[in-house]
DNA sequence: TATGATCGATTACAGTTGTAAACGATAAAG
DNA sequence: CTTTATCGTTTACAACTGTAATCGATCATA
């Protein structure tokens, strides 16, 4: 339903065209979601004339930064590198992403003296 | 509901006790958990006598690759590095533990010609 | 101006989840 | 043997989700 991180506002009608093609949703159903997200407060809209233009409220890297928190809480109990490892071991990187990685490694263990 | 990962089999008495003092459920809640996970198949149980000892279907592992899989994919669309990168920097490690990460990326590049 | 298309709002209805009580059978206690 | 506690099973019910149809208002069109 986030195709309104990619533009925003837009209105009904608009992520309707947007999502005709990637998902095979009824408008009626895709109107029913824009309202119950606009009730749990995660969109907001402005009217135009009587044509609503939607806009989520929270950003995509703030969800992900929800869905990261909870993830590792949930699953790993908060415990960061066990989860960092069994991914790590079950998925290919390429060695340019490895070094990047490491690099990042690096600079934490210089943050913290 | 996954105690049933630390010891297996047990009974629901034994399950309820063991969740007494973690978690505030009604034992006849627990009843009914146990019924729901038997019937979407990840419990089964045996029966001794007119008492049933439940176990897991699947390890606390396989479930663990399931949840890393699908979260995975819902939230980076699949992108390890993002994800990885994202985790790293909003999380502090200790030195031993980005040393033991960075030996990992090490066996990786190697692992690959 | 009457009519049909379109909008958002309201209602529908089955399935899942959270949380539990009621029910029927059996084992334990008196 | 009767009463009571204890099993697992079935039923309850509200909230939430998936998937949509209907309704009342309004805009466009004839």
């Amino acid at each position: 339903m986030k195709v309104l991180w990619k533009k925003s506002p837009q209105t009904a009608k608009q992520v309707i065209d947007q999502l005709k093609g990637s998902v095979e949703w009824n408008p009626k159903t895709i109107k029913t979601l824009l309202n119950r997200l606009v009730n749990k407060e995660v969109l907001d809209f402005t009217k135009k004339g009587r044509i609503y233009e939607y806009h989520p409220l929270y950003s995509e890297e703030e969800c992900r930064q929800n869905e990261r928190n909870s993830f590792l809480k949930r699953v790993y109990n908060g415990a960061l590198k066990p989860m960092m490892v069994a991914f790590l071991e079950e998925n290919e990187l390429s060695s340019k992403d490895i070094e990047e990685l490491k690099n990042i490694l690096d600079k934490e263990s210089k943050g913290e003296a």
